[in-house]
DNA sequence: GATGAATGAGCGTTCATTCAT
DNA sequence: GATGAATGAACGCTCATTCAT
């Protein structure tokens, strides 16, 4: 029978590859030496090396995306799910770096079955910004002029890019905890310094 | 005489084919057909393809970065300097989706030529929004509390990730304008509804 | 104790799967499919893929082989011998159109083993055609001009060409019972129309 | 631009390795190496390994067709049509032993590209049988009895095992000459003893 | 004896790069 | 300078065979 073991252990192997070479810079033999298994093995479990790739975006992001949603599920206040968002999502940014510079470069890849899933799966997880900004809409804690539908792409590219440098090799300057509160603080607040704020 | 024109030429199909393909799976030949020239003729304007690829992001880049810096230097106000330097990339963005569309792709690669590249030439370009934040800070326009090396990366993951829906073949609802007012509105002065804004 | 009756079901399954696929696209699995047996199990039955061919042309071909010898052993006259062979070949062909599929192919591939094998068993298959023609010459029914060397070749390859389209899926125009007359009146008395035909 | 002669010493390198090991156990780049090419090169003459091995029985193959049906077509008596045919074809095939080879064996394969081929292009090759034999039986010449759809086949079967030994490494004991005689009389008057012949 | 997961050698094909014309 | 035919290293994938259970 076999083994969910292997499977998951090819599945981080993959990641762990992914994440330092490229999708296309990764050789399946790599993946397998990293995983200690035959390059034959992987075809047991995938059908293809794109198969991996999809693989993982699937089941890692999926597991992040899934605990954040039932974080946020019964929370009734949109400032603070907003908070849990992007508290969770760093947090798993930063306790996974591999996949989250396989997050980075593939997902922008402009692979027709990559833009697929992207239009799938991912979607869901951006429009929960978008979601909790219509709340907090409702709630009249967010202000009524902003878009949701650009505001989602623009926090998601925010926090995107803002953990780029955890996944390069260079020493950060900034912690989890720093991170996490300056980008809620420019998001709820902006730059501006008050009374202006309000005012725009 | 290497003809200039040919050397631009070959840029400008070399960005049409990353755009379009990606660069892995762009073909040499792919760009020599966009560009009307031999295969080998290439190799007379450029070192081999990765060459290509970093004068794409060099060469289109830099003269956005350029037009940008120039437009911004004699700008005595911070807030009006953040105006005109997402004005100027998102139009830049929205006219030549092709760039756009490869800065997507290629700048998250883990190349390690790319690496060097955005750790050289590109970092000027984000450089330049830090640079713009402190300088509202100096002026006390905006906020003491933003750390200007977290807020310059969230502004262009910001920025990059709300054009992306422009190179996809999808229809948007959000003109250039209408994004423009929204990310600046979003930036100024945040999510909530003052008088809250202010004290966050 | 191994199973002669797996022995046997591996042998038919190889057969079909042979005719259908040609040695070279039949997989292992495929035949270990069809047997119902699993993969490894073929191992405990025959050494590898090629001991499984000459097994199926060794031990059918026999049986076939056998049975028309022992048809025609106490038969006195070459005509009638002719005849009975013509008939047994093609109605075996007929009835197990699998194995004439595979006779078809795979006796014609240069592979040395299987020259090898052309040249031992399948030799003495063909040497009872000249061996009825010898005969038939001594009792002066046959032509004595006829080399039989030669034709007990012509003669298998009539025979083996015109089952080929039975194993196709094609509808045939011809019977089983034509075929046979047709062959035989054919090799014994020829195109042409008497009385030109003795005389050649 | 692509030489025809690096064309021709491909198909005819892919000839004689096809003959030697068989369409299977040959390699691209055991062609490759008999035709003193790169393994890359043999791709901008032909899309695949299958390609080339059509293109051998395509090219190969339709020469000698052609060069029969022209030897043919201005040729009033069926009796000497099919003297030609015989002679032509056997010599053919001795001259061209490699092609012989590949005839007997790819021929029979059962992939459906082969089979394909087969039923266009050569199905007209074993029809000129046919035709010859139709011919003859309009002028009399030829049995009535005969089914010339029936006798094509074991024509062409008798002529292509005759061949099989010539491709053989062992020495053969009939010439040219006397194996186009025996084929001649074999199907001209049959193996029985006139005045019986006719009767049948 | 039977299983089927695991192995890894082997090969068809691609494509960046070269170089003779 | 320009061409594009030729090159050959590289790699994804297959599948006959093995072996631990």
């Amino acid at each position: 029978m076999k083994s969910i073991d292997k499977h998951n252990k090819i599945i981080l192997s993959a990641t762990k590859v992914f994440a330092k070479k490229g999708f296309f810079n990764a050789r399946i033999s790599d993946i397998a030496k990293e995983a200690k298994v035959a390059d034959g093995t992987i075809y047991l479990y995938f059908n293809n090396k794109f198969d991996i790739l999809i693989s993982v975006l699937e089941e890692e992001i999926g597991k992040i995306i899934e605990q954040i949603k039932r974080a946020i599920e019964n929370e009734p206040d949109a400032k603070t799910m907003l908070e849990i968002f992007v508290t969770k999502h760093l947090s798993a940014m930063k306790n996974n770096k591999h996949l989250a510079e396989v997050i980075h470069m593939e997902l922008r890849q402009s692979d027709r079955l990559v833009k697929e899933y992207r239009n799938n799966t991912f979607r869901s997880y951006i429009n929960l910004i978008s979601e909790i900004i219509q709340r907090g809409q409702e709630q009249k804690i967010f202000r009524q002029d902003i878009a949701p539908g650009i505001a989602k792409r623009a926090f998601f590219g925010a926090l995107d890019e803002v953990t780029r440098v955890w996944t390069d090799a260079n020493v950060t300057h900034y912690t989890l905890e720093e991170t996490t509160e300056q980008i809620l603080a420019l998001f709820r607040s902006g730059l501006l310094a008050s009374p202006a704020a309000g005012k725009n």
